[in-house]
DNA sequence: GAAACCGAGTACCTCAAGGTAACCGAAAGA
DNA sequence: TCTTTCGGTTACCTTGAGGTACTCGGTTTC
């Protein structure tokens, strides 16, 4: 029934499902879940990307349908980002994925340090 | 109240994120939320994967405490991989995804071709 | 006696994501 | 006149994830 399957290595839901989980879009995502944003708001709230990067994440998020992209003609210009309908729907999973890091990030940690602890 | 925020680069959260979201680990999570399954049958359901990489993935998610190795010492050996408890809360997160990658790859294959179009 | 099996380990290489630094244009403020 | 602002672009470089190919150890099967 379902035409798409990510275990199968030719199938393009994988590629969507590595660009979903490429190192900034989530975070990008779970920024603008909370409205729109415009591109120095987001370079500042996204702790260390660089402007090349988040521009290249951006533009990819835009070909992919998940953002819209406003820019103003003002001097100095000024360009707004938002997420489309597509984009919306990611945010649930990407944020419970989030969530997920931060409330098990402890866990995570010490079961690494007893691994290496275990492994001298 | 949480002490974990992706969103600052040097929190530790970041780095348990990047891990969940690499390359193989969200589909090793995806064939063992199915129950426990042995070195080649993981190699052979996860299309695309080489032994080397298999073991790498499997490895550091053994030391993120997400899954538990069980070695016989029979010949030829037998080696039975198996999530922890810890690992079995990421199945629902991250299915969340593969199931958004595999329901939306259509929308957002389109979403490419008209925006590539658009930009010619 | 040779080959297959299973789950690796190792050396080597490639390639693309991501980082750094410099520059841009037009307007407004010092 | 000089700098700052904003949202980039470009050239260049680094780095590490991931891929290829080869090897291994015993035991069973042919």
């Amino acid at each position: 029934m379902q035409p798409f399957d990510v275990l199968n290595p030719a199938c393009p839901s994988r590629t969507v499902l590595r660009h979903l989980t490429d190192r900034w879009t989530p975070l990008v995502v779970g920024v603008l879940a909370a409205g729109p944003a415009r591109f120095g708001e987001l370079r500042d709230q996204v702790g260390g990307v660089t402007a090349k990067v988040l521009t290249q994440t951006l533009r990819s998020m835009e070909r992919d349908g998940l953002v819209v992209r406003r820019a103003l003609a003002t001097m100095p210009p000024r360009v707004d980002y938002e997420l489309t309908a597509l984009g919306r729907t990611l945010v649930e999973p990407l944020d419970a994925l989030r969530g997920w890091a931060e409330q098990h990030a402890g866990e995570v940690l010490e079961a690494r340090s007893s691994y290496d602890e275990a492994t001298l």
